[in-house]
DNA sequence: AATCTTAGTGTCAAATATACACTACCAAGA
DNA sequence: TCTTGGTAGTGTATATTTGACACTAAGATT
């Protein structure tokens, strides 16, 4: 039972879903709508407040769930977020108002990430009555409450964590092309890597397997695919690199 | 106001304040005081329920202020630990009947890691009518609620940042030998580090400033003190090592 | 004078990182 | 069928970094 003069806050969990397009790392915004149905024109993270008997991770496998129907997804925790001030935007109060029933009240939210395949979940139109949408990072602007930084840090984390684990599983389809890995891994670092550098050294790791098995139709000398050896890309995700500065 | 139904959980921020002194990696424990005065023998982290108009960050400096008086210190958020049993150890659950209102309300901390120079803060016996003590991480033993956890998560942050940025500033007084430097990573990285490759190595970051001054008095070969080139070392703390995997 | 303790130093070999350019293959269109 | 456009795929030489390793120097204590 909420109280209207209860001053301890609430909490809440975020979801930074970030897909791959096989050129630019997305993210999935939704459009927030308003009492009277209509959405309005600010983009925010999905969140929801957690519920009374489960953890964090379980909020945000809950939230990813109800937005994508997907479970199993590489998921990680990039922090708290509690400025008092965060939703206090005047837009933002507004839209609070013709939602919540506390509208003045602290949410404090924890951020999760978790990687999709793009392919895995095209957003409907108006699914759960409100807009889903991928939007290119690069593209992103103005974003509710304190989703820009929330967003920010998640991207950062993410760059720490490729430097330290492989990541890509959940981001590509099962079978993928050399050149899909590298455009995310650049994707994912914003930089350009060396082509052949890159194919040494992701080799190197001994977590892909080689298919017999070639693109078709494509205007260009077809690729070989791969897939992830999920054993040896579970066990590195677990140890890490190992490429410590000490 | 606190209801006795409210079943929103409290949101508290957990100090892991560790400290060196020129040998081990400490951490300061405080042991729980029940309603009568006396102290049960379990020991736990440092923390508070967060107040009203602070942020994340004012909660942990205050926390740390609050036991230490130091402010200025090295503090960085670990994580958000929510699980809804975290309080439900039956001797964990004895001590909150004895000290809360609400013994059965949910609380999520966030927990934040700092970096003390140990000379700078010597506990007193019984301040604040609890007992406070560094205590050596590989002698800390079972602690209150999920506290082993969150240390442990702490620590594995620590050795992650300390692999990306240099660390130390905090943990060693102003004027320091090599050897106090060497020491310490290796308490902190928990594996010996040869001696000829950590000197070459954290003399190439070029953040150290060689001092015309050397020890005295100590039964051996003086060492010569260091100091950090502040503005060299802050610059290195926002860039990072570079040392990626990609 | 002998002993104890930590400070301080250099080299070689192995591994890793970086920079760099051409051929192969396929589809589409001329 | 020839040309064009586009991506796949490959190797080498150089520079940098890492890792292993052992002795002398300086001061205090006995």
């Amino acid at each position: 039972m909420p109280h209207l003069h209860d001053l301890n806050p609430r909490v809440s969990v975020d979801n930074v879903i970030l897909g791959f397009d096989d050129e630019n790392l997305n993210v999935l915004l939704i459009g927030r709508s308003l009492s009277d149905g209509r959405t309005d024109d600010v983009l925010a993270l999905p969140g929801d407040l957690i519920f009374e008997n489960e953890n964090l991770e379980m909020a945000a496998e809950r939230g990813l769930f109800e937005l994508t129907g997907l479970t199993d997804l590489f998921l990680q925790q990039a922090g708290a977020f509690g400025d008092p001030n965060r939703l206090a935007k005047p837009k933002d109060r507004e839209w609070l108002k013709t939602v919540r029933q506390e509208p003045d009240v602290r949410v404090i939210t924890i951020a999760f990430f978790s990687l999709v395949n793009m392919n895995d979940y095209t957003p409907q139109p108006a699914s759960f009555a409100r807009s889903v949408q991928w939007v290119p990072i690069q593209d992103v602007g103005d974003l509710a409450f304190d989703h820009n930084r929330i967003l920010t840090t998640c991207l950062k984390r993410l760059r720490e964590t490729i430097a330290i684990k492989p990541v890509g599983f959940n981001l590509l389809p099962v079978k993928f092309t050399l050149g899909q890995l590298h455009r995310l891994y650049e994707a994912i670092l914003d930089k350009p890597l060396d082509k052949r550098n890159f194919r040494r050294k992701i080799q190197k790791l001994d977590i892909l397997t080689h298919l017999d098995e070639k693109q078709e139709g494509v205007p260009h000398k077809p690729s070989s695919f791969y897939k992830f050896n999920e054993i040896k890309y579970q066990k590195l995700v677990e140890t890490g690199f190992d490429n410590f500065g000490f």
